[in-house]
DNA sequence: CAAACGTGGCT
DNA sequence: TAGCCAAGTTT
């Protein structure tokens, strides 16, 4: 336990909840409440998913910014609802359009799962958005956040929405000291907002709440000066805000040795291949490349064994045009990128089983591919320049 | 439960 | 620079 929390810890083991109670017995809930839904109302940013409570556009804007910057969304939640106005429109659309739509923003299983839930909703619900927590959280994609958010925001319902800034916020006002990268220590979050949470206007509540966590209450620097519950903040008083909250620290990444090429046929047409259903990157788009597994073999003899291994056609590789390292949240890959060519066709049936695809420069865009791969065809073009 | 799952911005 | 962080869910 770090030192400057013993005073804090009514006993070492357990006692969590006992501790919690105490907690909110010191918060005067109704001027807490109007303090911070007062503040809500003056401060709150100009987003275009507050435009209106359309539930689907409160769970699209939700599932986007899962891990994700506010203004990083801006963007993609506007061009998306151009591209879905409705819950309808989103349901029929194809794979590769609802892959395009999310291109670059990342974890990409999330509008897969959005889809999945959408089309759920239009075929089970009769295309309206469920407004129970038993039955929004049985949808794909939907944790105990998003189905909290969605029913606070979008419905009205006194639900707690337990996300980040909220677990850093209310840490701070309470003196939680569990660590909040553990599953379980959402629980005890879950429980101090129950205690807090407006009836009268959930909504404005919970959204006050992540507020604050962006706009004041920041994990650096919190601006306690300007803070709208400072007198109600515990963290604050004792002065010790800044070493709250408590997280371990994550595993390191580790490096992955990758060979990729850029191979064009006779008809300026490029090679690409569909990864798999499933893990990494999931359905995304990508150039022909191998994870080098050993690291004793030159890499350009590796990628060709490989190819003819994998498509039965020979491949000739050239120049290397680019080395670049692209980082995940759990690894990075060390990439070494060559131009190439084919020797021979490659049969139609491999083309096919292998989902590998000849597509011209315009084509390409169509597709949608991990930012690493975006670099990689960035560079080639820069480096051979095309007309 | 720990680990997988992306990306870009900030210090 | 290398690490940390940002409106989490699934397995």
């Amino acid at each position: 336990m770090p030192n400057f929390l013993k005073g804090f810890n009514i006993c070492g083991g357990k006692k969590v909840n006992d501790k919690l109670e105490q907690s909110l017995l010191n918060i005067d809930k109704e001027s807490f409440q109007n303090d911070l839904i007062d503040w809500f109302e003056a401060e709150q940013r100009n987003l275009p998913w507050r435009e209106n409570k359309d539930p689907y556009r409160v769970w699209v804007s939700e599932i986007m910014l899962q891990q994700t910057r506010v203004d990083t969304v801006i963007p993609y939640f506007n061009r998306f609802i151009e591209w879905f106005p409705t819950l309808d429109d989103f349901a029929e659309a194809d794979e590769e359009k609802i892959l395009k739509a999310w291109e670059g923003l990342g974890y990409y299983s999330r509008v897969r799962n959005l889809h999945s839930a959408v089309k759920e909703v239009k075929e089970t619900y009769n295309s309206v958005v469920p407004d129970s927590p038993e039955e929004i959280s049985k949808l794909k994609g939907v944790g105990p956040y998003t189905a909290g958010a969605i029913l606070s925001i979008a419905y009205g319902k006194p639900e707690p929405a337990v996300d980040g800034n909220v677990m850093r916020v209310l840490s701070r006002i309470l003196v939680i000291d569990e660590d909040i990268a553990k599953p379980k220590t959402r629980k005890t979050f879950e429980k101090a907002v129950r205690a807090l949470i407006s009836h009268e206007n959930p909504s404005a509540f919970n959204q006050a709440l992540m507020e604050l966590g962006a706009l004041i209450c920041t994990p650096g620097k919190p601006a306690c000066l300007l803070c709208p519950v400072q007198k109600h903040c515990q963290a604050f008083a004792a002065g010790i805000q800044t070493e709250l909250p408590v997280k371990i620290q994550k595993k390191k990444t580790r490096d992955v040795p990758i060979v990729a090429a850029v191979l064009k046929n006779e008809r300026d047409e490029f090679l690409i291949h569909k990864r798999s259903s499933e893990g990494l990157l999931a359905n995304l788009w990508e150039f022909p490349n191998y994870e080098m597994h050993t690291s004793i073999q030159p890499k350009r003899a590796f990628f060709e064994a490989s190819f003819l291994e994998s498509y039965r056609t020979d491949v000739k590789l050239s120049d290397s045009f680019t080395m670049l390292d692209h980082v995940f949240s759990h690894l990075v890959w060390k990439i070494d990128a060559y131009r190439g060519s084919l020797l021979t066709d490659i049969e139609e049936s491999v083309m096919k089983e292998q989902n590998l695809k000849w597509v011209s420069k315009e084509e390409l865009e169509q597709y949608a591919f991990p930012v690493s791969h975006q670099k990689i065809w960035k560079s080639y073009q820069q480096t051979y320049v095309m007309d």
